[in-house]
DNA sequence: TATTTCAGCGTACACGTGTAAGCTAAACAT
DNA sequence: ATGTTTAGCTTACACGTGTACGCTGAAATA
């Protein structure tokens, strides 16, 4: 009846209930610099100092765990671009499912957040290269679908982006009520860099 | 010769010290919470439990910190308020008395970014209470200013207030070349935002 | 079956932390 | 002149940290 488990598979093992744990110890309270090795190998389990069997650094963690929230919301970005459609617009479509990303994995989007301004110049690092694929496919998309310039384009994008990753990290505080507001006042405010543009286009100044 | 000092001076004087050490701590590899009480007495030249006398905890202190650069802040407001001119817009001249508040005070700002989203709730709301302030004095200017209702321009100072400090956070991290760049696409997305702003008025969705 | 590999463990160390307790000396009030 | 207040000091403690070292037992290999 037991599975065989082979050595190989079992080290793997660890190391996701490495990471595991340290995403459960990541709550709003915890940054990735304030997360002990100590505490990471309790919750998974482990010994200290068997944690150095699967991670050079506590270091090494930290950026596995923003990679792996970077490939999460990079998944976002693909569903959010195959939902949307003629009826629902793709400002509306994107704002709702970022939003859903944001509440569903407010743990992974907090992270993002807090080391995006953290007190580590490798995690600012990472973070920044994330931030910068989500802009960079957002600018793609509107060079393709709008009536713009490249350089006008990563603008618009660029604020779009920081507009939206603001409202991130107000939905991570905020109270049911106050979620509806803020989806939709994002969304005005995205229509209104894209009107901004539209007009930037025709009388550059 | 000795100017005679009273022990009210004499301990007022202290106090600014441990500020300003805490201050000179606060580079960019530090957070709030991670000043020690230690090294701040070590900076300010007291022994550690001397500290004890001036502040009731060590996140007393990290709360004058957040006022004292939301003093700086709003005296910033003020002065580029004053600025503007019918040559030099708005927009232009509080983007620049932005940039040069940046980079004249980049500890001040550094830790009113990080804090916004760091580990202590109590922090975090004191830096809310700033850049509301920033949003609300932003939105009675447009309010004053331009043709347009007291929510849409709730919004527009909103998304304004967004790109501006997150292009803040560009800056810290910009070369000098980088940073007239941030400078002039910060000017045009707020000027998207504006003209977007405009649109809206006339045509409500 | 005999040998090698290695994930995980227990112990131990030096270090920085917050802070409690009691003392000193100087500024103040009387 | 005398007594009180108090800013700052020294000493001491318990705690959590990262990590170096050597061991064990089981899986993998030959």
């Amino acid at each position: 009846m037991s599975q065989k488990i082979t050595r190989e598979q079992q080290k793997l093992q660890t190391r996701q209930n490495i990471i595991n744990a340290a995403f459960a110890s990541l709550d709003a309270t915890k940054s990735l610099s304030s997360v002990s090795l100590r505490e990471v190998a309790r919750v998974a389990g482990i010994a200290p100092t068997s944690f150095y069997r699967h991670f050079k650094d506590i270091d090494e963690l930290g950026l596995t765990l923003v990679d792996e929230a970077g490939l999460t919301l990079r998944q976002l970005m693909r569903s959010a671009r195959r939902r949307i459609s003629s009826e629902n617009g793709a400002i509306s479509t994107s704002v709702e499912t970022f939003v859903e990303f944001v509440l569903a994995h407010n743990n992974v989007f907090r992270l993002l957040l807090r080391e995006h301004t953290g007190t580590s110049a490798d995690f600012r690092a990472a973070v920044l290269r994330e931030i910068q694929h989500f802009t960079d496919e957002l600018t793609d998309y509107i060079v393709l679908k709008e009536q713009t310039t490249f350089s006008l384009a990563q603008m618009q994008a660029d604020a779009m982006v920081k507009i939206v990753f603001s409202a991130g990290g107000e939905l991570l505080d905020a109270s049911d009520v106050q979620i509806s507001d803020i989806t939709e006042r994002t969304k005005r405010q995205l229509y209104m860099v894209h009107f901004g543009a539209t007009v930037l286009v025709n009388k550059p100044v």
